[in-house]
DNA sequence: TCGGTGTACCTAGAGTCTCTAGGTATCGAG
DNA sequence: CTCGATACCTAGAGACTCTAGGTACACCGA
């Protein structure tokens, strides 16, 4: 009766957020790390600028699944804001690996 | 010097579209069919409703990727446009290829 | 004969996202 | 003193997806 789509529509539409889910369910983030870290990590591939991340970023915090919070670092350097998954983007991440897997299976069948 | 990102931007924006590349990179197909092929064949995991994939179609013919005609099947059916790749779509789906297959590793790290 | 279902196309508009192109501020190196 | 790195931010343009309809005809069952 219900559709079962658990990502709201499709895959895609909040395809780099679940990416950022993914990478925070590893450890704390900052932006700034975070757009350092996809670009050398995934050698180019993923290649998401800063003014796709820190909406993205706020987006999540603003829907609850993640939070951050303010550090200094000392020294003049900037302050960081640090994030880490909430109990709801845990599971947000573990629905949408699901998903993932299932729509990259499908699409591989299809660009295979 | 310059990026050597094929998809524009990221992929992610046109992936839907790539999909319909590689659909119509194994045969000709009409929009109907490749809702319910998708649906079909994805076992749900792609669901791209009718109001996505007659504008993704419509696009993809304006940037001349692919080319579409009319056919008419007789006896009171509805007629079905036909669409199969270009020469640029051919080199677009190629691309495009590449771009999935570097963006689903890169993907599968952080998700794995 | 009337309503429902299937085929096959279409669109307007809302909402959402990505990206460009800036901006702020501080520090250290050259 | 200018440049690059660190870190954050935003406005606005543009693009896309999806909802929710609509058209038109044929067929089938009640």
């Amino acid at each position: 009766m219900i559709d079962d789509r658990a990502t709201g529509p499709q895959l895609s539409r909040g395809e780099f957020g679940l990416l950022l889910l993914g990478l925070l369910g590893r450890r704390e983030m900052y932006g700034y790390e975070i757009v350092a870290e996809l670009r050398r990590t995934s050698e180019g591939a993923i290649d998401l600028p800063e003014g796709t991340v820190y909406p993205a970023l706020r987006r999540l915090e603003r829907d609850g699944l993640i939070g951050g919070n303010w550090v200094e670092v000392g020294s003049g350097a900037p302050r960081r804001r640090y994030y880490r998954l909430t109990l709801d983007g845990e599971r947000a991440l573990a629905d949408g690996r699901k998903d993932w897997l299932r729509f990259r299976d499908a699409a591989d069948a299809v660009l295979g």
